[in-house]
Formats: C-alpha cells, structure tokens, sequence
DNA sequence: AGGATCTGGTAGACAGTGTCTACCAGGCCC
DNA sequence: GGGCCTGGTAGACACTGTCTACCAGATCCT
C-alpha cells in the first residue's frame, strides 16, 4: 500500500496509529519497527534515539490540532464564533485522541536538552497557534469595545495577549481535565441520557468564553 | 536513620525524592529499591507492580498540593484572598515540584483499571479538593453579589459549581503549559530583571481571578 | 521446649526494551 | 571493475518489570 512512502514517514504513521490504539505508555521502539514491517535497528537510521521518534510523533500531533482548528474556524464567521469552534476543537481532540494528546505535552520524553537546533524545539510548535489566538481575541474584544462604547465607560482590561493566555490556559486545563475524567466527577454524574457530545461539557465551554470575554450580547 | 519506619513509607519517600530530582520519566522500579537499600524484589511485597508504586507517589503528591492549599488558604481572609493563595500555591506547585505534578495526571500510569477496589482512584483525590473549591467561589460570589445588589441587577451567572469548575480549569492549564514554558514563550521574554516569582505569572494569575470572579470592588 | 506457620525479604531466571556495533546487499559514480 | 554511500539486518549488551523459589527470624500452638 503505502509502500513507495518514506520509511521515515511511514514509522511515524505507525507511531500515531499506535499511541491512539494503545496508549501512550507503550509506544516501544521495536513494536513501531515490527508493525512497520522492518527489523529493530532500521529507525535507527532516522531517529537516533527512541525519544526523537516520540517527538516526532508529537509534532505530527500539533500538526492535526492545527489542521483541526483551521477547519473549525472556517465554519464560523464571527471572531466569537470562531474562538468558540476553536474551544470545543480544543476539547475534542483531547477526548477523541487522548493518547496523542498525552504524549504532545510529556516535555519529559520529548523535546529533550539534547536535541540537535536544526529542528525547532517541540515547545514552538504551540506558537503560531498562539498568535493566531490572540488575534482572534483582540478581534474579539475591539468588536465588544465598539458595541459598548455607546452606553458606558471604556473598561480597560488587561491587554489581548494576556486574556489570550488566560483564555488558552482555560482550554487547555478543560480538555486535560476533562480527559482525565476529573471534571467529569466533579460536576456529579452524567444526565445518562446526554449523547456523546455532553452538554456538560458545552455549558462549560461557554462559561469559559464567557468569563473572559464577557457575556455574549445578542 | 529512618530506619524504623516501614519499608513501604520508606519506597515512596524515596520515590519522590526520585521524581523530584531525576523526572518523572526515570523512576524504575529497581532503582527506587536499589536507594532504599533492599534488593529489586522487595517493594513487590508492598506494590503489587510498578504501577502501583508509581500510583502511591501520585497520591502522596495528592496530599502534598492539598497541606499546600490549607496552608495558602490560612494565610488570607477573604474568600478572594484565598482563592488568590490557592491559586498561586497551585502554580507554584507545578512549577516548584514539575516531576511530581507531571507525574500526578498521568492517568496512563496511576490508576490502572485493574486496581483493587479496596483502594480509592486516584482520580477521586482531587474530589474533596474540588468540594472545597466550590465552597470558596460560592461565598465569594454571594459576597459580590450582596455588594452590587445595591447598584444594578442581580445577574445570574452559571451555577457555583460550573464557575469552580471553570477556574479550576484555568489554573490548572495555566500551571501545566507554565510548567512546560509554553506561557513564557506566549508572553514574550521575561523582563530579565524579574525575581523568580515572575510577575508576568501574577498578572495572569489576576487576570484569570478576575475572568471568573468578576473583577476585585476595591 | 519444639515444631509449624507466617512475615518480610533475597537471589536468580525470563522475556522484553533501547542502544550500539559489525556487517552487507544494491545502486551509483569515477 | 573497484570504491563509496544508502538503507537496512542481526546480534550483543546492559537494563527493566515480573515471576518463582528460597530462607532467616519472629510468633504461635500444644
């Protein structure tokens, strides 16, 4: 099938696929070369080491947050809108590829001190994201500024990149928490009738936006 | 020294000691044994497997973020105030002690499904914590709620327990990404001359507070 | 007192892991 | 045709977690 790809690539398939099936505890070096068809020594000549792999693994995974947010994005017009697709995005993918989702933020196996520079650190990849984030906030608020600056005073607010940053932390504790099923307790039991899209999770999410970009003025 | 004291104490000590200095990632089974003095096999006469070891040390790092919080949380007077301590003590937390706090969500290690039942998850330590929380956003809303009554409607808001649920989240996720420096590339270099307590770190930390309590009447 | 039993630990074996090294088939160039 | 580089194989090494057999010493029973 895929045989003319790129072993290369084709190591770090098997890894995705194998961290969504698996977990990511058990991503072993030599059960990613056996399932790639190759003997143990043969990523050796792309990734020197087992970390370089994982990390590789974990770029792939930015890359589909990444594509996963543009998507959502487009299907929204308002930058309100647009940040509230991009929440729930967010979330999802954090449920629906948990185990990737563990793996991009384990600074311990990725992205190590000894990394060659030609490859930029892991931690960047979260960079543009962010930018395009905090546009999207300022955007946000300059919309909201405009609509109330005709019935009152001007509240200043801390600047677009600190909301962004508090905004995006938001996000991220929620889909970790909610991975890891704390939220899940803490807000008690579910409706058991609610479909797999939880309406706990919506009413959250929009509480979320609302605290930091103020109550939506329809 | 400690010799008294039970081996089974005795292996966690150790292994805190371990992830606090070497990462979480490290922490073998063998060689927790190996700096506790007793041969490979011995912690099997407490932890059935390694996982269950790793899953006492997570629990004691439980404990240790909720004495953090008792102790932040006797410092201050206002139910503000202490949700302010609470959540710094929380970033400091992850910040101070990142291979415990990593460690700590690590659901794929701790808390594996063929645990006994004798022993509570993992999950539920965070529970009364969560209790405690929601106590505390509770009276602090109904403080502000008394003081704004005079001047303007009394707004709903989502329940106590969606606000406490959305905070939480935000400290949390500000501690992990702070953890792994994803914030400070976000918010730009560091003003060089900051203390180690980064006054970036407290802004947001206001920010966040006022995101969801609404911002201090002072 | 003396034998049985239980506690808490030692020591060795086993499969499996990541890393390292030697080797080697095949294409390519001069 | 000989030398060299590419991309991979195969085996060794140290190390890991788990399992099993064994065993010193305390405790208990009669």
């Amino acid at each position: 099938m895929t045989d003319e790809s790129s072993l290369r690539e084709r190591l770090i398939d098997v890894g995705v696929d194998l961290v969504l099936t698996e977990g990511s505890a058990s991503v072993g070096l030599r059960e990613i070369a056996r399932r790639a068809g190759v003997s143990h020594g043969a990523p050796r000549r792309y990734f020197p080491t087992h970390h370089a792999l994982l990390s590789a693994i974990g770029r792939r995974g930015f890359e589909d947050l990444a594509a996963m947010f543009e998507a959502a994005v487009a299907g929204a017009t308002t930058p309100r809108g647009q940040l509230e697709a991009l929440a729930r995005a967010y979330v999802r993918y954090a449920l629906e590829r948990r185990g990737m989702f563990e793996l991009m933020w384990r600074h311990d196996l990725l992205d190590g001190a000894a990394q060659a520079s030609d490859q930029p650190r892991l931690r960047e990849s979260t960079l543009p994201l962010f930018g395009h984030f905090t546009g999207l906030v300022a955007r946000c608020r300059s919309e909201r500024d405009a609509a109330r600056r005709a019935d009152g005073p001007n509240e200043a607010g801390p600047p677009p990149a600190v909301t962004a940053a508090a905004l995006w932390s938001n996000l991220h504790g929620m889909a970790q928490l909610w991975a890891w099923g704390s939220l899940q307790l803490a807000l008690g039991a579910p409706p058991l009738d609610s479909a797999p899209g939880d309406d706990r999770r919506d009413r959250l999410i929009t509480a979320v936006l609302d605290a930091h970009l103020g109550p939506v003025t329809s």
